[in-house]
DNA sequence: AACATTTGCAACCGCGTGCTG
DNA sequence: ACAGCACGCGGTTGCAAATGT
């Protein structure tokens, strides 16, 4: 895959750093954002003296240098929470995110691609081998998932506009 | 021990949206 | 009204570590 950086490649001589961020450049952001405060990112990149875009700095920044992060151990409160809310909201993770006090929206992304995703998959075979056991035909099956998809999808869009205006 | 495969996470990319001049 | 810019989001990729053969 080729390269790309959009705000990098507004200046075609500058290249920008790319790739794991170092002890250095996470201390130079993270003293740059305490006396500026965290926006005008591109800005910050330049200031900070980091050879960065102004996207990888916000990323770093809200992922990883953040104040009041909390990193790992996903607890099984959380996890029935991110459950929960991902079915109500599907994939807005920066809303499921802001429901979990110091989790990041790409945090509970990766959790939920590396578990959570796998586990209902499995839940899901489980109960779809126990339907096609007890109930008739197949096309019953589909009319039933259909409809239930329909109750959750109006319940959703509310769920999501109730979340987004607060 | 050596290699192959899988897993988990950090970081990147493209796109949509809102703001500003 | 419009263009350009900055930001935020969700999807995807890259890679090191862990695990399997």
């Amino acid at each position: 895959m080729a390269p790309k950086n959009s705000e990098a490649s507004t200046n075609s001589k500058m290249v920008m750093n790319k790739g794991a961020w170092t002890g250095e450049e996470d201390r130079k952001l993270a003293e740059y954002i305490e006396v500026h405060g965290p926006k005008r990112w591109k800005t910050v990149a330049m200031k900070a003296g980091l050879n960065r875009c102004g996207k990888s700095c916000r990323l770093r920044w809200l992922n990883y240098l953040r104040p009041n992060i909390k990193r790992g151990n996903i607890s099984d409160e959380e996890e029935d929470l991110i459950l929960r809310l991902h079915k109500l909201l599907g994939n807005r993770w920066s809303l499921i995110a802001g429901r979990l006090p110091g989790r990041t929206d790409n945090e509970i992304k990766n959790y939920w691609n590396s578990h959570l995703s796998k586990k209902i998959n499995k839940k899901e075979k489980n109960l779809q081998s126990v339907q096609l056991h007890r109930t008739a035909s197949p096309k019953t099956c589909e009319a039933v998932a259909a409809g239930q998809e329909t109750v959750e999808e109006s319940s959703k869009g509310a769920a999501i506009r109730s979340l987004a205006s607060m």
